[in-house]
DNA sequence: GTCTATAAATAGATAGAC
DNA sequence: GTCTATCTATTTATAGAC
C-alpha cells in the first residue's frame, strides 16, 4: 500500500542517509555503527531499533541503489529503439543515478571488487540483473549488427567501472594535492564526460564493417 | 649490496605472501592479523618482528606490487616505439604481473575504488608514478595522431579496472553457482582476453580520421 | 629468532528505563 | 520511539621468557 521499503520515519531516514555515507567512504568493513549513529544525530540503540545489524543496515543501502539502477537498466533494455542509443541511454541514466544517490559508485564498486562476499544471494541478484539488462542490449546490438561479437560481461566490465571510479574519485579528490597528475583529474562537467563514455563506448564495440 | 627491499628471511618470506594474499581476498580493514600468522604458520609475533605493525606490513605488500608495475610501465614509455604498440605492450606487461602477483589485481582495484586513504604519501606517488607512465605513451599518441584528443586518465580507467576486475574475479567466481549471467564469464585463456582489451583500447583511442 | 601470555582498546549488539 | 549503561567478543599490539 503506501508503504515502500524506503526509509519512512524521520530517524529512519536520517540513519539511512548517514550509512550510505559512511560505508561510501569507508567500506563495509571499516565502516563503524558509532560513527552512523553519530552522523545521524541518533543514538546507536536506535540503528538497531530500525535496522537489525550493520549487516542488515547494508544490505538496505545496497538494495535501494540496486532497485533504482536495475530498474532503469531494465526499462531500457526492454524499449524501444537500436541498440547504440539505448546504450547511450544507459550510460546516462547511470550517470543521473550517480548524482542522485552519491553513495551509489564508491559501494558498488567495492562491491564488484570485492566480489559481493557481504551480500546475500537476493541482493547479489540485484546486482546481476543490473548487468543482464546491458547484457541484453549489447546482444542486441550484435544482432542488429552494429556491435562487434564479444563477451557482453568484458564490455560491461569496461564501461561501468570507468563511470563509477570517476565519480567516486570526485569524492576525495582534493585531499591529494602534493602529488601530480593525479591531481590532474580535471573537473570537466558531467555532461562532457558523459559524451566521453558513450563515445568510448560505441567506439569499443562497433563492428569493423 | 646484496640487500634488497624484497622479503629475506624464510619465515619473512611466508608473512609476506600470506599478507598478501589476506589482503587481497578480504581488503585492508577485514583482514585478520591473527590470520596472516595462521597462513604463514608462523607465531603472530614474528609478523610484529619483521613488520612493525599491520598497517606497515600492508605498505611492504603495496610498495612491492607498486615497484614491479611501475619499472615495467616507465620503461616501456620511455623506450622506442609507436605509441599504439607501447600501449599494448603495457596492457601485456600488466597480466603477466597479475599473474605473477595474484594479489595485485584485487588489491590495487581496492585502493583505486577507496582512493587510497590508507597509504602514505610515498606509496601513493608510487601509484600515481603507474599512471604517469601510460599517461605519456598516451600523449605521444596524441602528438604521432594516432590516438584521439581527451584527458588521458578517462582512458586510463576505462583500460586498467578492467583488466584488474578481470583477474580479481578469477579469485572469487564459481562460488556464486546460482545466479545466471555473472555464472557466464567464459573461462577463456589469458592470451584471448589480452588481444580482446588491446582491440577495445585501441578502438576507444583511435583518432577518427 | 621464536614463543606464551596478556594488555589495552574497540567493536557490534542488547537490556531495560522512560 | 528514544536514551543510558553495559556486556561480550574480538582485535591489534607488546612484554618478556627462552
Amino acid at each position: 500500500m503506501g508503504r515502500t521499503k524506503r526509509p519512512r520515519g524521520d530517524s529512519q531516514a536520517a540513519v539511512f542517509r548517514a550509512a550510505a555515507h559512511e560505508f561510501a567512504e569507508r567500506g563495509y568493513e571499516a565502516a563503524r555503527v558509532d560513527r552512523i549513529a553519530q552522523r545521524a544525530r541518533v543514538n546507536k540503540a536506535m540503528l538497531y531499533y530500525h535496522y537489525r545489524s550493520k549487516q542488515g543496515l547494508y544490505t538496505e543501502v545496497l538494495r535501494d541503489m540496486l532497485r533504482a539502477v536495475g530498474l532503469r537498466a531494465r526499462t531500457i533494455a526492454d524499449g524501444p529503439g537500436p541498440a547504440g542509443v539505448k546504450l547511450d541511454t544507459w550510460i546516462a541514466a547511470l550517470v543521473e543515478e550517480a548524482a542522485a544517490r552519491p553513495w551509489f559508485p564508491p559501494i558498488m564498486l567495492r562491491e564488484i571488487a570485492s566480489g559481493a562476499p557481504h551480500i546475500d544471494e537476493a541482493t547479489f541478484a540485484m546486482m546481476n540483473g543490473v548487468y543482464l539488462a546491458v547484457r541484453d542490449v549489447i546482444e542486441q546490438g550484435q544482432r542488429e549488427g552494429s556491435f562487434r561479437q564479444g563477451d557482453p560481461l568484458l564490455a560491461y566490465f569496461m564501461i561501468l567501472p570507468s563511470i563509477l571510479i570517476f565519480f567516486a574519485r570526485q569524492r576525495v579528490i582534493s585531499q591529494r594535492k602534493g602529488v601530480r597528475g593525479f591531481a590532474a583529474a580535471a573537473p570537466r562537467t558531467t555532461d562532457e564526460f558523459v559524451r566521453h563514455v558513450q563515445r568510448s563506448a560505441r567506439a569499443m564495440l562497433r563492428s569493423d564493417t
